[in-house]
DNA sequence: ACAGATATTATGAGCTGGTACTAAAAAGCG
DNA sequence: CGCTTTTTAGTACCAGCTCATAATATCTGT
């Protein structure tokens, strides 16, 4: 089978572009031991714009962004996120981000940490927090570096349940379930009832 | 004054970048009524990197935010206060504590304003939050004044049980309900145990 | 095994939006 | 007027491509 090396390599193709969307031609070349034209062909055939204009679209993209939340309205730096089933964010705790009487991390970062995430997660342009339950189990000091990884649990109707851990040191300091609300469907359904 | 015609263009300039960070140099020039070479020897002196290079450093920027919450007041202000009983404070929703997209005040607002004002009532040096139990009720937006009322329901040893009520204009938009550990008994005999 | 299709690679011209450098022209100023 | 600063011009070079053409390699059916 000859185009099932094709169909494999375009996969790949696919793939690392998503793990890195900065890469040339030359070093997707390298990496698929294949030639640069053939990169260039497998581009035009999937439709991939080339480096300077998927950064040109990215930073276009950053400025007005649509979804349910900026990425930069995201507490902590997003690792990876895959729409409606999970993202990953870290957070370090500075100093200032603790009580001072205790040196305790004030819990509202590890719930806006959290609320954040799963908001995020969530693929639609506008959507709301509904109901969150929130467990602190391990307190945090300053200088920890917090990991969290929310994932959607079920969707029902417009409905997303998520499920967030937060990790310091791959110790569960910090749970929540959060019920967020997409106002997507509701639009449409309400224009469609109207129209 | 010959410089100050530079600097006058040093200004527009940067004000152009911040209008339209994606301008070539060749547009910039346009807009300036200076030639391309002039442009490029200001983009020098003043720092500014090619396009290219700004339109990647914004996508990479855009891949991986970090924003954590502001400092700010978030607590919002107190007004009563009886310690054990209960506290009410208020919070103003300014704009920039609204999503971009929904213009909806983000949820972790809220959040950290009954969570403090929680804690604030609870008579202990260290207290920290257990568990916490939110609902969201009605989307609240820009301009809105907030007031929060915590009402410590029940204690049992060293938890304090709390009702939060956030209303505005009267109406409830927010209620949660968290338990808050003291820690000024317990302390000394923890750490003991656990160095 | 061999023609014909499919896939891959090579080659070269041309483009954009620059950098880096040199040098000339223009403007400003005492 | 001459000197300095500022602006413009020009050349060579680069990355990271596109587009077109052509050659080679690989596979597939008969």
């Amino acid at each position: 089978m000859n185009s099932s090396k094709k169909l494999i390599r375009h996969k790949s193709l696919k793939k690392l572009l998503k793990d890195n969307p900065f890469s040339t031609d030359e070093q997707l070349a390298q990496m698929l031991k294949v030639s640069v034209q053939t990169i260039r062909l497998d581009r035009v055939t999937l439709g991939i714009p080339e480096l300077r204009a998927r950064t040109r679209t990215m930073a276009e993209d950053a400025q007005t962004k649509v979804r349910a939340i900026d990425k930069k309205d995201i507490v902590g730096e997003l690792l990876d996120l895959e729409l409606n089933k999970l993202g990953i964010s870290t957070l370090k705790i500075s100093s200032d981000m603790v009580l001072e009487k205790t040196g305790i991390a004030r819990g509202y970062y590890m719930f806006a940490m959290a609320n954040t995430l799963a908001l995020a997660v969530v693929d639609a342009e506008r959507a709301l927090t509904a109901v969150g339950n929130v467990k602190y189990k391990v307190p945090v000091s300053a200088g920890a570096t917090l990991v969290a990884k929310a994932v959607v649990t079920h969707k029902r109707m417009d409905k997303y349940y998520i499920f967030v851990s937060i990790k310091s040191n791959n110790e569960e300091v910090f749970r929540a379930k959060f019920i967020i609300v997409s106002m997507d469907q509701r639009d449409k359904h309400e224009r469609e009832q109207e129209a």
